[in-house]
DNA sequence: CATGAATGAGGATTCATTCAT
DNA sequence: AATGAATGAATCCTCATTCAT
């Protein structure tokens, strides 16, 4: 008798995720995940509940893969609060180019029933607001409303990534993202505005 | 008065963005559309060659209408390029007030074959893109790459509209991301950051 | 434009009562029905909402023929209780000989979900039940529970049909149920038959 | 003790019994079988070549309970050809009383292939038409067709069962049945029970 | 023997599109 | 032009059966 065999889960959910970043949801056919997975489509049905269950799956770990890697990158970072910006700002350009889907999977679409994607999105969501809400906090920053800029933030790299020029490297949106945003959210640092309502 | 024919044609129109705007491509029937619309499933086809051609029709139409607003508002606004900016994203935020389908609408699947939607994005961001080029050009903005900004511009816009709080009066929405971007992009702006800039 | 097009309903409705009654509820496709009425298989989901509806309707339509048929038989009748149920039993045989299909789509399987077959059966046995009743309140019959005595009655036309040697003419199924039914099988214990043995 | 191969599989045939008893036979999967057994799925191969064999040993080991039990009554019974129906009778009623499972499964569909329900239920009604005829060959029943006699009796005792109203006590209606089955329901027609519990 | 992972044929249902009226 | 009945391709999912362990 065969156990569940994890590496085949992980090899239909890589699949998966390759094909639902290209297509939209309804544009990709179970029959292309088994056959791309070398697996019978009854197979899929092992592993998980149902499509809807499957493409869940694919954010909820990509996003889980995220959050970890930001996270962790942030255990060992110096206290200042840029610089967790900076981490969190780098985070997102990488994951974005090692796993092109997940913007894509991003979509604001009301693709699947929307808890599934609500509560992926959310953490990572929750995560850039925490790391811009202590830096406010502690005086670093200057921001009121951290979730409005959490928001902007994550959807300032995805649109940089999904609609600049394709083949950018990723140094380049980096550091073009974080010119746009550090004189923009660092205390002292706006100058008057020109010549603002005259 | 329009002839009778266009105003059925509108209808159509208005019903179906409706619906595309809060269920994905897949998800909206043209049965939907035709009840919705109260006419016959075989009169879209008298207006519309296809789904596809419908989808298209909107986002066009829609994209035909904020470019035509935001470049209706340029015309009369004075030549500085901090103002046009402005213009453009108070722009962006009452139109996707107004039509909040927009910015689901805007969704970077590949929900239709690509060209439509390409087509139609592009004459959004082409005009920020212009904006933001004529700014540098002038000496009034830095930024080096206009057409990654661009892509930052709306995406921010699109990000704090559909991600942020729900029911936040736009005013707000406006003010943080004009807030972000104008110490960010504004020459001469930018204190020393914290540890940077050397 | 074409209407719903009442001689193809009913094409499939005899089409699928055919099939229903040679095969259990799973073992007939809506493939075979379509093919079978010569309609597409989207047809059927013009003129019933499911399978189940489909065969909810067959039922319905087979027991409303019966019911009909026996009360306007008993319409004409005279008053005499066992007459009354000679007419009953009379019309069940004969329905059971019409449509073959009828007493084998009664198996009391749980096919399809139970309100539809009961509310189905509930006509015929109801009818049953109040002939019964009927004569007993008159002092013609003797029977003290009515519902039970019409499961039997309907069970015992139903059970002499289906598991009685094939190819019975109808008279004599009728007279053998009736004579049960009058007299009872106890030699001797019967009252002179009506009108019968001469 | 039997083997403990024997266990497991009486295991089996109750749950599965028990199963198609409540559901038709496709509505019940060798999954629930083997659930509900603690079986794996593939142990139901083990001692049945097929679902198909499973529900037949189910129908035959049933009807072999059932004729065994009557028959083995019969053989202390007298002689009496009325008392030998009435052992009939409350056989079947005890039986469908203690296996609700047997009338359901006896549904007339041709829910497996005809060969095996055939068999199983032959069995029971050769039994009945053995008494009915013995009784009819000695004087002391009249009926002319023993055959559809057995049809008749057994149904009937099936439509008392299913048909009539839940909780009812197996007394009532054995002798509901037999009261019919006596001396018929016309009123002044019966004569006196024989010689009834004396 | 026991197991349950693997499989793929098969089925109900949906829906864009066509076409007769 | 307008309609909605008709269609069948396409899809998700189920489940009996097999087989490697």
């Amino acid at each position: 008798m065969q156990k569940p065999d994890a590496v085949k889960r992980e090899r239909i959910l890589r699949v998966a995720a390759r094909l639902f970043a290209h297509r939209p949801y309804h544009g990709v056919t179970l029959g292309d995940v088994a056959a791309g997975a070398r697996v019978g489509k009854g197979t899929l049905y092992v592993y998980f509940r149902s499509k809807e269950a499957l493409f869940g799956a694919i954010l909820d770990e990509a996003f889980v893969r995220v959050v970890d890697d930001i996270e962790a990158s942030l255990i060992g970072a110096s206290g200042g609060a840029w610089e967790r910006l900076e981490i969190v700002v780098r985070g997102l350009v990488k994951f974005g180019g090692a796993y092109p889907a997940m913007f894509r999977l991003m979509r604001a679409g009301v693709d699947v029933s929307g808890p599934i994607k609500r509560r992926a999105r959310t953490r990572l969501l929750d995560l850039v607001e925490r790391v811009v809400g202590e830096g406010v906090r502690a005086g670093e920053l200057r921001e009121q409303r951290a979730d409005l800029a959490a928001g902007c933030i994550v959807s300032c790299v995805r649109g940089a990534m999904l609609f600049g020029p394709e083949g950018l490297p990723e140094r380049e949106i980096v550091g073009h993202v974080l010119g746009m945003l550090r004189s923009g959210v660092v205390r002292g640092s706006g100058a008057a505005p020109p010549r603002r309502k005259p």
